[in-house]
Order: structure tokens, then C-alpha cells, then sequence
DNA sequence: TCAGTTGTTTATAT
DNA sequence: AATATAAACAACTG
């Protein structure tokens, strides 16, 4: 269930598990989650050494070690999980770190995303260097910088993760329905109070991702869309679907009301 | 059986 | 050059 608040998750239980603990193997179930390296090399090169602090950015986890780092993309079905044994084992836990305290578990249901080696900081910034600033990490100034040299619908925009990294489909969504935009606005349409309230709505909805992450249950509005007859928490106006850069987009029809067409005149 | 799913990449069109 | 759209990836749920 991963974007942003998800992975952030992820990074504080690993750092809880399995920082400073020594790798004892890395056991691969399923090579084809891996993706710049092999099995036998990926446990050549993290075995015997320890977990330090791990970072984020966008969605990505980066599990450092002294020097090599293994990197996690957990795609739209990954998940970390921690235990002793391979009794506890998940049918989908494809590749397992066996920790001197421990077994740290990546499962993955559907196999987008994967795992990746970066052999120092160096090749992994070469990996990651397609990803525009962390999303919680931007502020107000770099955020109205990036739209400034955009164009577009205002929703494929936050979820460009050379843009801004971190903000998927179902955050994308919420930003926008607190900002009271709706999702295939023109960005070079928004005014400045509009873009006030979109960089505002996208912080809160990433706080609240956070704070109210519940093992995979994530905020109330994130609940809500998607069910049957939703209705939007404000109004009670029953939800708006529609497809915005690719994905399924839920909005409220009467607080974010959609662009107005550009007028013609027939001759 | 069919539609839908939190992400990204690729091809194709505009 | 950007932007838009659709399909593909893989596996499962309702």
C-alpha cells in the first residue's frame, strides 16, 4: 500500500528492527523481483555487514549498510515484514534478510517495483537520479518554482515522480480535494491562492498519511473514496469518478468544480 | 467471467 | 520538447 506515508512507515520499522543488526544471508524466493543485480551477488555483498540508519525518498527505501545499499520499491502491493522462522513466512515474501535477531521480509504480491542494488552512494545516486524532490521535504518556494515550468492537468503533475517524489494516485487525490481543485484543472490556469492552498492540501494529506497510517489503513478520506455511494466529507455531495493521467480519480463535484471549457465562437 | 487495484515503463499520438 | 493516452507488467479480490 505504498506511497509516501507507506514507505515512510516502512523506514521507521526498519530502522526499529534492524538497525545495527549483522546479516547473516540473503535468502532470494523469487529472482524476478530483483532488478539491477542477482541473487548470488545481492547476499555476496550485504552479507556480514550491518544495517545503519535508512533513509526515504519519495517512495523509495534506501536500507544502507556500511557502504552498499539495498534499495526498495514496494509498487503498488509491496510490504515489510519482520519475524523468526519460516514458519511465519508469507507466500509473497520474495526476498528475506536473515538478521543475527531476526528475519527482515520484503513481500510483494504483484511484482511491479522490486529490489535494487547500489553498490555506494555514488551508483545509487545514478539509480535514483530521475527523482525530483521529496515531497515532504519541498517548500513552498521550490513547489510554486516546479509548477511555474509546467503545463498541463494539475493531478499528472503531482504524481510525476521526476517533479515531485512521492505523491501517488489516492495522495494526489486527497491533496487536491483539500486544496478544492479539481484534478484535470490546467496548472497554468491555477491562481496563487490556488497554489497556496494545493502545496497546504498536499502537506496535511501527507501528515495525516503518516500519523494515521494503521498498518494499511490510511486517513479517512482515503477510506471513504472509492466505496460504493461515497460522498465527500464536507459537502455530503455524492463523489465525482473520472480518469486523470491514467488512474482513477475521485473528486467532489461540487468543492472542486471541473475547468470550464475554453469558449469558441462558431466563425 | 469481468472489472478493478496504492506504480512505473514503453510505445504512440498530439 | 512536452504532454496525453493506452497497454503491459503480475497477482489477486469481489
Amino acid at each position: 500500500m505504498p506511497e509516501l506515508p507507506d514507505v515512510e512507515h516502512y523506514r521507521r520499522f526498519l530502522a526499529q528492527h534492524a538497525v545495527g543488526a549483522r546479516v547473516e544471508r540473503v535468502i532470494v524466493t523469487d529472482a524476478g523481483i530483483l532488478r539491477n543485480v542477482d541473487a548470488q551477488t545481492l547476499d555476496a555483498t550485504i552479507r556480514s555487514r550491518r544495517f545503519e540508519e535508512p533513509e526515504r525518498r519519495g517512495k523509495w527505501l534506501i536500507a544502507w549498510t556500511s557502504e552498499p545499499a539495498v534499495l526498495l520499491h514496494f509498487g503498488m502491493t509491496g510490504d515489510l515484514g519482520w519475524g523468526r522462522g519460516e514458519s511465519g513466512r508469507h507466500r509473497h515474501d520474495r526476498v528475506i534478510f536473515q538478521l543475527d535477531r531476526g528475519e527482515l521480509r520484503y513481500r510483494n504480491m504483484r511484482k511491479f517495483g522490486g529490489v535494487w542494488l547500489a553498490h555506494d552512494a555514488e551508483d545509487l545516486e545514478g539509480i535514483l537520479s530521475g527523482l525530483g524532490p521529496d515531497a515532504l521535504a519541498l517548500d513552498r518556494r521550490t513547489f510554486d518554482r516546479l509548477l511555474g515550468g509546467r503545463r498541463g492537468q494539475v493531478k499528472a503533475a503531482l504524481m510525476d515522480q521526476s517533479l515531485v517524489a512521492g505523491v501517488g494516485n489516492l495522495l494526489a487525490d486527497e491533496a487536491l480535494w483539500r486544496a478544492r481543485i479539481h484534478p484535470a484543472r490546467r496548472i497554468q490556469d491555477l491562481s496563487e491562492e490556488e497554489r497556496r492552498r494545493l502545496f497546504s492540501g498536499l502537506r496535511r494529506t501527507i501528515r495525516a498519511g503518516i500519523e494515521e497510517f494503521d498498518g494499511g489503513i490510511r486517513t479517512r478520506w482515503m477510506r471513504i473514496r472509492g466505496q460504493p455511494r461515497a460522498r465527500c466529507p464536507r459537502c455530503q455531495s455524492p463523489l465525482g469518478r473520472t480518469v486523470v493521467g491514467g488512474r482513477t480519480t475521485y473528486f467532489c463535484p461540487r468543492c472542486q468544480p471541473p475547468p470550464r471549457q475554453p469558449l469558441h465562437w462558431p466563425r
